[in-house]
RNA sequence: GGGAGUUUAGCUCAGCUGGGAGAGCAUCUGCCUUACAAGCAGAGGGUCAUAGGUUCGAGCCCUAUAACUCCCACCA
């Protein structure tokens, strides 16, 4: 082993001899088999914290599933993420004054594919970097042929069973983009506004109506004005005539019930073409459909002189316009929310347009009664309400894209007789009429209708592989809260579909990652942590154990480098230990525990191990990954290596052998089930001290991960040991003797005889003395009264500094004996509270007692 | 407008079917003790957001309130 603890020194190679030897490449066969699809990243993207967090979780179920003998298979895979890759290409071609259409869609695609090709491997190599157990050799891309080919499939599926139709809506539009977007991807921000009020004149000259609205520049498209019918100020007056100001044509007052009495004028303008609620009213009062914003964001003709004027940028001329017509009555400020592109952030716009759509109804009812059956569990609990919420409210799925990269619809119109069909392959002849020429449509699919199959899709559908009918369903997904509704919930209604079965019986979701100030990170701010930079810096595992410590599901983390600085630490103390192991058991005679004589600190740490094992395999079942790292740093720290450690030194130097051997026996042990433990979290320096062992498999990564330590007997006496030394050190502090000033310590047993003449060495080295002398001394001491021993340590009186001691000390047994002795004569107490406990308590006010005792005797001799 | 979450030591957070308030960092004191000074030992520091309630017993359960955060939603 190298002196200090240096991960970049072993890392990578590390991680390329378990690549070699292919440990994470499982193969179906006769063991259960344990999992999970990785949430698949931007294909071009870079990896971030929240990734490395996701990734992380999901490793570590992995590789402890993997180490309690399942067949474990983590499926990596990346996203194509048209819309995204789309946009960049875009960009760079603009750079060499070149655009998309000019390039043509063939060639653009090529463009694609190569770029698919060229940015591939980068956040896949980052992610090897973190020390991912995937089994790289399936590594799945959405655009893979096979892939391609579960896409079509499934929407062939869907066409044929008349799932899948086409039909106008309005959806949200992204003018930048020139696609429209999903529910999903249009992000309502707040925004600082005015509500401008505009008065539209009755034709007869009877007045007018004053009608208030945040979208001055959709007036060119309004069609109608609406009030509620049963408003008392105008309904007498539906039916009649406006006139639409800067247009001049004349606009019908409807009654609906859509519009409220209580807000703004109690009158609104009905603009179908721009707003999906004006789009409804239009429906229901057959009113034309007047476009007056283009794909560009741009007026159009109808808006007259403004004409080519961006929507936005239009608003103070129409201002200006409808002043100078004497159509404003006022501007007043207003706060709402518009809707924006998830990718590019422009405004996005409501646009009716022809676009496909997937059928909810029927899909979403089995999916809803899987997670109210429970055959699939969100972790934590709550996530269920917002997978449930959505899915009952779902609308149908608008699946099309007006995009070039991707999967193209699979929509075929044949040029002879115009029968529209979808077909898997290529088709080569109508079949209806059997004409060899089609055209096939121009859109793409949605990105999220190939992530919803992914859990089979990866494994091998549409045909019927191995892998699919051993690894499905998928045991466990871990994902984010913000693409429960729609991927989670996508999966779920396509895997009962298409598989029969739920994709994943566990959603565990984790929270997103802040930084220090509990600001969401974002290129945008440069307030992002880069997580390859923390592996540069202090090593994989440290980034893997500072992301997981303290963290509980669901809920949000701040991060900063500082995190990943302290797991440093850790892992160096963890290192260092490691080391004095090594240093310290060469030359041992390997028995198995049961043929060991054991001493009270042997059993005193197995225990402890024993309820590790316990714990840390109970909460990493329960996925509160964070409570078994907090279990493992406070063993390693406070158990073994605070006292075991320290304690084990008197006999790994001294000169009894048979003691020694038994030690270097328990150390080892005790080591090596801490490491097995430790390395799902953090595997790197877990696998590197592992392979130094004097005994250890082939890899620590295949290796049985422990269940229990088979020893009958174990106690956790050597507690009282502990106590002891613990009051010596505090009297010791007390006192202001520097820990390098020895003394001899003078001590009467009280109980545990054999515990405590064992334990003599301990005390010495422990307590920071010289040696240990039987009985009490004749020098000046103070006295330390402990459960099992009385121990003097000579000190050069000082009967007031004593005197406070001991009063405190007084005290604080006075308020115990006080605590038990209220509880103890609470009748509802004693009659209702389990036994044990009020054996329990009983038990304390005694020793209590008799400690009080003691520490009077001892207060009224001074 | 609807829903959810958070509120525990100066900071970051844990807290196991309700049974004596914890860790790390920071602070103070003392120690280079042959695994670790990236360390060791000791100490200080909390009406567990507020107010009620249930219970023998509440950080934990219930009800309100406040502050912050997030998600969903078609109020011009």
């Amino acid at each position: 082993m190298e002196k200090t603890y240096n991960p970049q020194e072993f890392e990578k190679r590390i991680y390329q001899t378990w690549l070699d030897h292919k440990y994470f490449s499982p193969t179906p066969d006769e063991r259960e088999s344990y999992c999970i699809v990785m949430p698949p990243p931007n294909v071009t993207g870079k990896a971030h914290v929240g990734h490395a967090l996701n990734n992380t979780i999901q490793d570590i179920l992995i590789r402890t599933k993997r180490m309690q003998g399942y067949n474990a298979l983590w499926v990596p895979g990346t996203d194509h993420a048209a819309l995204a890759t789309e946009e960049m290409i875009v960009k760079h071609l603009a750079k060499q004054n070149l655009t998309k259409e000019g390039v043509g869609r063939e060639k653009f695609l090529e463009i694609g594919e190569k770029w698919y090709k060229d940015y591939g491997n980068t956040i896949i190599d980052q992610f090897k970097s973190i020390g991912l157990s995937c089994d790289w050799n399936r590594l799945a891309f959405t655009m893979n042929e096979n892939l391609s080919r579960a896409v079509r499939h499934v929407f062939v599926d869907y066409f044929n069973r008349g799932l899948i139709y086409k039909g106008k809506r309005v959806v949200n539009y992204c003018p930048h983009c020139h696609t429209s977007i999903s529910d999903n991807e249009n992000v309502h921000v707040d925004q600082v506004t005015n509500l401008w009020h505009i008065r539209y004149p009755f034709a007869d000259g009877s007045g007018y109506v004053t009608v208030a609205t945040t979208r001055p520049e959709t007036i060119f498209g309004d069609t109608a004005v609406a009030v509620n019918p049963n408003d008392k100020r105008y309904k007498d007056k539906i039916g009649k005539d406006l006139i639409l100001p800067l247009v001049g044509k004349k606009i019908k007052l409807i009654g609906d019930e859509y519009c409220e009495m209580g807000f703004g004028t109690g009158a609104v303008k009905i603009t179908p073409a721009h707003d999906p609620n004006d789009y409804e009213v239009g429906l229901r009062h057959n009113l034309d459909i007047v476009t007056c914003i283009d794909d560009d964001g741009l007026l159009t003709e109808i808006a007259g002189k403004f004409k080519g004027i961006d929507r936005i940028k239009a608003r103070p001329d129409i201002e200006k316009a409808l002043r100078e017509g004497g159509y404003l009555v006022k501007v007043e400020k207003y706060k709402n929310q518009v809707g924006t592109c998830d990718r590019c952030g422009s405004f996005t716009e409501p646009k009716i347009s022809t676009q496909w759509f997937v059928k909810m109804d029927d899909l979403v009812k089995p999916a809803i009664e899987a997670v109210k059956k429970g055959e699939i569990k969100f972790v934590p609990k709550r996530f269920e309400k917002t997978y449930l919420n959505w899915l009952e409210n779902s609308q149908d799925w608008c699946i099309s894209r007006q995009i070039w990269l991707g999967h193209r619809l699979p929509v075929y119109t044949c040029q002879a007789c115009e029968h529209v069909f979808a077909s898997e392959d290529t088709p080569d002849q109508c079949p209806r009429c059997h004409n060899r020429r089609f055209t096939q449509e121009t859109d793409v699919l949605d990105t999220w209708f190939s992530s919803a199959l992914w859990p089979f899709s990866v494994l091998g559908y549409p045909d019927k592989t191995k892998d699919l009918e051993y690894y499905y369903p998928t045991s466990t997904l871990v994902t984010a809260q913000d693409i429960i509704t729609f991927w989670v919930s996508k999966m779920v209604f396509s895997g009962l579909e298409f598989m029969k079965k739920v994709p994943f019986k566990a959603v565990v979701i984790n929270g997103i990652v802040r930084d220090a100030k509990g600001v969401k990170m974002s290129k945008h701010l440069g307030n992002g942590v880069d997580p390859i930079d923390m592996v540069e810096k202090y090593g994989a595992d440290s980034l893997r154990l500072s992301l997981i410590s303290g963290m509980s599901m669901g809920t949000d983390i701040k991060y900063s480098e500082d995190k990943a600085k302290e797991a440093k630490i850790f892992i160096n103390k963890l290192y260092n230990a490691g080391k004095f192991v090594l240093q310290n058991v060469e030359g041992i005679n390997v028995k198995p525990l049961a043929q060991l004589k054991l001493g009270q600190r042997d059993k005193w740490i197995l225990s402890n191990l024993d309820k590790l094992i316990k714990s840390v395999t109970k909460n990493t079942d329960k996925y509160a990954l964070g409570v078994t790292v907090s279990n493992l740093i406070e063993f390693t720290t406070g158990k073994f290596c605070d006292w075991y450690l320290e304690g084990a030194k008197n006999d790994l130097y001294g000169n009894n052998e048979e003691r020694k051997s038994v030690t270097q026996n328990v150390l080892l042990y005790v080591y090596t089930a801490l490491l097995k433990l430790f390395h799902p979290f953090i595997p790197f320096v877990t696998e590197y001290i592992y392979q130094e062992l004097p005994v250890h498999d082939e890899t620590i990564t295949l290796s049985a991960y422990p269940k229990k330590v088979e020893v009958r007997g174990l106690k956790n006496d050597y507690d009282k040991v502990i106590n002891l030394v613990k009051q010596i050190r505090t009297v010791r502090s007390q006192f202001k003797m520097p820990d390098n000033m020895r003394t001899k310590l003078y001590l009467e047993i009280l109980s545990n005889e054999k515990l405590v003449k064992e334990s003599l060495n301990d005390i010495v080295k422990l307590g920071y003395a010289t040696e240990i002398i039987s009985g009490t001394p004749e020098e000046n001491s103070v006295k330390v009264i402990s459960e099992i021993a009385n121990v003097f340590i000579p000190i050069s009186r000082d009967t007031e500094k004593e005197k406070a001691r001991l009063e405190k000390e007084i005290e604080s047994v006075k308020f115990e004996i006080a605590r038990s002795e209220k509880m103890l004569s609470n009748a509802g107490f004693v009659n209702k509270a389990p036994a044990s406990l009020i054996e329990n308590e009983k038990n304390k006010l005694v020793k209590n007692q008799e400690l009080l005792n003691k520490l009077q005797q001892e207060f009224k001799n001074l």
